[in-house]
DNA sequence: TTCATATTTGACATCCATGGAAAATACACT
DNA sequence: AGTGTATTTTCCATGGATGTCAAATATGAA
């Protein structure tokens, strides 16, 4: 794979493990041993996990003593949300679109109803 | 892997290639062999990378004729920007902090500027 | 039916992620 | 140094995704 960094944040966020983590995040830093508690996988698996995270520069570790403290980045979410708000008028129109038709269709229910059934 | 749609779909846009698929389809439905020719790949591999966006139920093949004309579907591009959009509290705290963070270097440095080299 | 076009499928090799087990490392405390 | 805790690394097996080649299928045109 070439340097794909948006393609990285979205195969680190294709794991459900790893969206729970971001989601423990969200609400403050935790350790590793912090994080592996709620997960019922071993703490190695937790740890590949966080590399992964860092990996895709979604979390960063820091030491403090014995633990490393994982701290979810903000900027790393902003990209996947500004990729996908990208298409935001292509989906508003799409709706719209299936929103004219259903309006089509009861149109021409209304109008038929009667001949029909 | 059990059903876990949003992971799905996810993965299914870790791939470069894929992404920019989805980008020629946001302006309109194409057919197979349409979106084979700007990609340098072979056509098997097209039709396959557009097997993993349909099973992400992020495309929707249709036949006419001979040809399979893949659309687009708002919706499950929706579910990326609702999800990141969920976090979106985080990030700008996050920011918030930052700023404060240094706005309060910048009043520091103001304050002490001509004591220090 | 025959030929060309459009698309899919199968066989196969390669690479990478997942996950467990156990050993190794790093640090704090006594 | 020795003990317990926190974390990482290594080895290994499994599964799935990528990509190519070749063959198969389906349709349109002559």
């Amino acid at each position: 794979m070439v340097v794909d960094s948006l393609g990285t944040t979205f195969a680190a966020l294709s794991d459900p493990t790893r969206r729970a983590m971001i989601e423990r995040l969200s609400r403050g830093p935790a350790s590793v041993h912090g994080l592996t508690k709620p997960f019922a996988l071993s703490q190695q698996m937790i740890s590949k996990h966080i590399a992964y995270l860092v990996r895709a520069r979604i979390v960063i570790k820091t030491k403090r003593g014995r633990e490393s403290i994982c701290t979810l980045r903000p900027e790393t979410i902003k990209t996947v949300s500004d990729w996908a708000i990208s298409y935001r008028q292509f989906w508003e129109e799409s709706f719209d679109k299936l929103d004219a038709v259903v309006k089509q269709m009861k149109k021409v229910e209304a109008r038929d109803g009667k001949t029909h059934g």
